[in-house]
DNA sequence: CCTCATTGAGCAAAATGAGCATAATTTCAT
DNA sequence: ATGAAATTATGCTCATTTTGCTCAATGAGG
């Protein structure tokens, strides 16, 4: 159970946020706190594994919470999800720098919220493997846990039955295939099949070309990558 | 000039990686440091840009070294690239925790050293985009700043997939290219293709200079800024 | 009955190309 | 030397077409 503090000021963002991350069995909310101050407390007495950390707070800027959360030893100290509306390079050089494992820019969707939990979830448990690990390893488990999508993570997720079936129709196809076509081929909606697609193609299952030529949007051609 | 100090007891590694990071003509070895009490007070009096830090060392575990440094003001404080041969999870898991640029497993190819120290280049010039930045060039930023192949992630510089296509056509070209030749080889329209690159010039992606020689309007022509 | 995942409808926004007005140069006549 | 004409590129608008997204409907499962 990843124990999960949230730090942001506006409380109704911070409630949402705190339901998306009950959505992951995996993950519980033990407090919201609303000021860096009381942040900062809650930190040392409940000994939250992860803290969602807004920048924009009343009392103090969140990264300079954040490095004094740094400061905490090994054993108290959290890992920090950095969320904030924050987008100038300064601000995501210093993050980076403090050691964010992910840096997420609002506003934004909340199912990608979800996906980094899960794909951070997945990195703490490659992160506990027993034994030596070797370069690759290593690499591996960096990328996931700074929230960089890699194969690997997404190569476990294609079991939603009309995820498959598009991969199956992108097999009998040995040309690109736009979302109309596919959805034509499958007799589901276009919105359905550009959906998947796009999710597809977030998760490099498939390539994405895109196809000029006439007025209005260029055509999303998608394609199974190699 | 990126100023480059090496922390590593064994003096002829800590040479042959000083070699390595001097092939890089963007990289400056300013010293090396075989103790972490010599190492923390050159960083504080020579303030480099990276530290290449080895985990073993006679009188701190470098773990600990680095954790001084990350209380560092933002300033003076150095990004770290561990090299090490310690390979077990919780070495690793301090490591990424404390925000390490990269994490090296000895013993490594040298030349793998290089390639880590162009990608940190690459990914300090990303970070200093002017302006603000789209969240996928936030992950792009944040994925080549730990360590990601670049060509995992460098391609995904704007989120606007045509002005990609428009800088990799001008990258193969060495050139500078007007906007129909922009046209006729991505086979978009001249209009499409002069929008963007009226644009990219704007944000200084691209140089502009004029092509005189015929009656008539002055040809624009578009070279990849340095 | 309620919750959740999935889907399709449909609309706003994004992105493009056609084509025209304008800009900017070279050429030519005076 | 100067002004007009010819020439050619750019900038921009508007119609078109696709994508991305929200919302309501539906069915499965508890």
């Amino acid at each position: 159970m990843i124990r999960t503090l949230i730090i942001e000021d506006d409380f109704r963002v911070a409630e949402i946020n705190a339901a998306y991350v009950a959505k992951d069995v995996d993950f519980q909310v033990i407090g919201i706190a609303n000021t860096a101050a009381s942040g900062f407390e809650m930190v040392i007495n409940e000994r939250p594994d992860l803290v969602l950390l807004d920048l924009y707070l009343p009392d103090e800027h969140g990264l300079e919470l954040f490095a004094r959360l740094q400061q905490l030893p090994r054993g108290t100290k959290p890992d920090v999800f950095v969320i904030t509306a924050a987008r100038d390079s300064q601000s995501l050089k210093d993050a980076i720098q403090l050691g964010a494992a992910s840096y997420i820019v609002k506003p934004f969707n909340g199912h990608e919220l979800i996906e980094r939990l899960r794909i951070y979830k997945i990195a703490l448990e490659r992160l506990n493997l027993s034994g030596e690990v070797s370069q690759a390893e290593v690499d591996a488990a960096v990328a996931l846990m700074r929230g960089s999508k890699v194969d690997e993570v997404s190569d476990t997720s294609s079991n939603n039955p009309t995820t498959s079936l598009i991969v199956t129709c992108l097999k009998k196809n040995s040309n690109a295939m736009s979302a109309s076509e596919v959805a034509d081929e499958l007799r589901i909606s276009r919105a359905t099949a550009q959906r998947y697609l796009s999710q597809m193609a977030d998760r490099k299952i498939v390539s994405l070309e895109l196809q000029y030529g006439s007025a209005g949007r260029p055509i999303n051609k998608y394609k199974l990558s190699d």
